[in-house]
RNA sequence: CGGGAUGUAGCGUAGCCCGGUUAUCGCGCCUGGUUUGGGACCAGGAGGUCGCAAGUUCGAAUCUUGCCAUCCCGACCA
């Protein structure tokens, strides 16, 4: 990994630090790594959120809401899932708080108020769901059940990270019910899908779509699928991931239902999620030393109109023309701003929305309207040219296409250069030191050669590629047997 | 929870080793003016529990002890 790389992602955190979130609350030690999305970055969110929440309709997906707070007799029913996520769970102990005797205008936790069950916050919500789907499943005329919930999880990890892994985070979680194993595993797998094409085709990211290993499997889940997407800095990152739950949550919970011929079996599940992380993901792919770039087609804004001028009169003209052109804009459903502000001068705006990373921005003073062109600047290749007032909507609709189209090409082009092969241990690890990198080696298929490659190099299976291709291959670290390559990277 | 570093104005910092006027500088903020095609300039101004507590001392941002917090590295993880 070069150390211009490491310094750029370094430079990331404190880019989303300004304009996205903050990490904490001042002097509050107990919610740290807790994030506080701003404005900017919540629109961003929710461009992201809609389109995914259209995609899973489209899919036949519903929406609906399941309760912040899991009674810890449900929590521990599935013993895998709990014993998973047992380590990072907030517990609710008590519900009431009185004033202190011995501190006055001080609180604390009334002891009488303790809960006769303790609640646990979800760190997801397969318990509460099951539990739930009990009730509605009881018939074979009731599957499948395809319900999607946006919600906020906790997990209480010991070290958080911007985005990557807060301790409180914003995710859809997908909990779906099926008569059969296969109709489930296809679910999974198109779930799957509608994951990668989102990642690649809005965010511009382009993915690995795989199988985790038995070691990096989902608790409680059979199979775990997922998306992996690469950094710049030479870091995979996990993007989303959908679970074939098979029988388990069925069994722990009780769900079964009644098939055609009146035979009661428990149902199939899956479930899949992605989460705020995206956000994260967006910004250390695309992003350069002049800060973020956002992909158009999910960009808060998608073109910033700034006006330059001297006096009053040339602003009049300026106003009246960009008006025209926002019309045009709106009309072609391009989300256009006009920056007047005549507190911060042209050059300012132009660099604060450079670090906003606005894909298109259009400067407009007297020189152009004489001239009738727009100076039209766009963030990914930062080239300026002049274009013609008339017809400048369209032009700027096809640019806007174009800067998705180039950012995900460079994208992928880099993370294609940074896909190697490694035959022999010392390749492996040489790979693995100098440039980072997903890294495709033969692997004897045991969880200890996994464990100690990740003891000896920091390199995890990322995932065993969908539709691998099957290749006689010798283990890197123990010369056995292998009949394919899988996926090694450092991971965040 | 282990290893390392750090804590001074909204942000970034100097001062600390070697204790001594009114705690330094930059950005930001406020007022006025001139400006406006790549993060403007001039003048004036406001803003500080030096992380918290105790100790040493005539005197502590500076030395000692304890505590708290933050960041980085591990274990854990979407």
């Amino acid at each position: 990994m070069s150390k211009e790389l490491t310094k750029r992602a370094d430079d990331y955190s404190q880019w989303y630090n300004e304009l996205v979130v903050k990490s904490q609350l001042a002097d509050h030690s107990a919610v740290r790594g807790c994030m506080v999305i701003k404005p900017y970055g919540y629109a961003l969110w929710e461009n992201m959120r809609d389109q995914l929440d259209k995609m899973f309709k489209d899919t036949g997906h519903v929406n609906a809401y399941f309760p912040l707070f899991v009674p810890k007799s449900l929590f521990e029913a599935e013993e895998t899932n709990a014993e998973g996520f047992a380590k990072e769970c907030a517990v609710v102990t008590h519900y009431r708080l009185k004033a202190d005797p011995n501190n006055k205008g001080k609180l604390i936790v009334d002891p009488e108020a303790k809960l006769e069950e303790e609640l646990v916050v979800r760190p997801t919500s397969e318990a509460i769901i099951w539990n739930t789907y009990k009730g509605w499943i009881q018939s074979y005329r009731d599957l499948p059940l395809l319900i999607n919930q946006w919600a906020n999880v906790v997990r209480w990890e010991m070290r958080t990270r911007l985005f990557l892994r807060t301790a409180e985070f914003l995710w859809q979680e997908g909990h779906t019910a099926h008569a059969t194993k296969e109709e489930a595993i296809e679910e999974t797998t198109k779930m799957l899908d509608v994951y990668a094409e989102f990642v690649e085709e809005y965010m511009a990211v382009p993915v690995i779509k795989g199988v985790k290993t038995a070691s990096e499997r989902f608790a409680g889940a059979e199979d775990t699928y997922c998306i992996e997407a690469l950094m710049q800095d030479g870091k995979a990152l996990q993007a989303g991931t959908s679970h074939f739950l098979g029988q388990n949550f069925a069994k722990a919970f009780d769900v079964k239902f009644s098939d055609k011929n009146n035979k009661l079996d428990y149902v199939w599940a899956t479930s899949w999620g992605v989460s705020t992380r995206l956000i994260g993901a967006l910004i250390m792919a695309h992003s350069d030393d002049q800060g973020l770039i956002m992909p158009p087609k999910i960009a808060p804004l998608q073109v910033v109109i700034i006006p330059i001028y001297k006096g009053e009169e040339g602003k009049a003209l300026i106003d009246a023309k960009s008006a025209e052109i926002i019309r045009d804009l709106k009309a072609l459903g391009i989300r256009v701003k006009y920056d007047d502000n005549d507190n911060a001068r042209p050059g300012w705006k132009f660099a604060e929305y450079e670090l906003k990373g606005v894909p298109v921005r259009i400067a407009m003073g007297m020189r152009d309207m004489e001239n009738n062109v727009a100076e039209v600047a766009r963030r990914d290749t930062k080239e300026k040219s002049g274009v013609s007032l008339d017809g400048l909507a369209d032009y700027l609709k096809n640019l806007l296409d174009e800067i998705q189209q180039n950012i995900y090409n460079r994208a992928l082009a880099f993370r294609n250069e940074n896909l190697r092969t490694a035959d022999t241990w010392d390749e492996f690890v040489k790979l693995q030191e100098e440039t980072g990198g997903f890294v495709s080696a033969h692997w004897d298929g045991t969880p200890e050669t996994e464990e100690k490659i990740k003891e000896l190099t920091k390199a995890t299976i990322r995932c065993i590629s969908i539709n691998n291709k099957q290749e006689e291959g010798k283990c890197i670290l123990t010369g056995s047997p292998s009949k394919e390559r899988v996926l090694f990277a450092k991971a965040y």
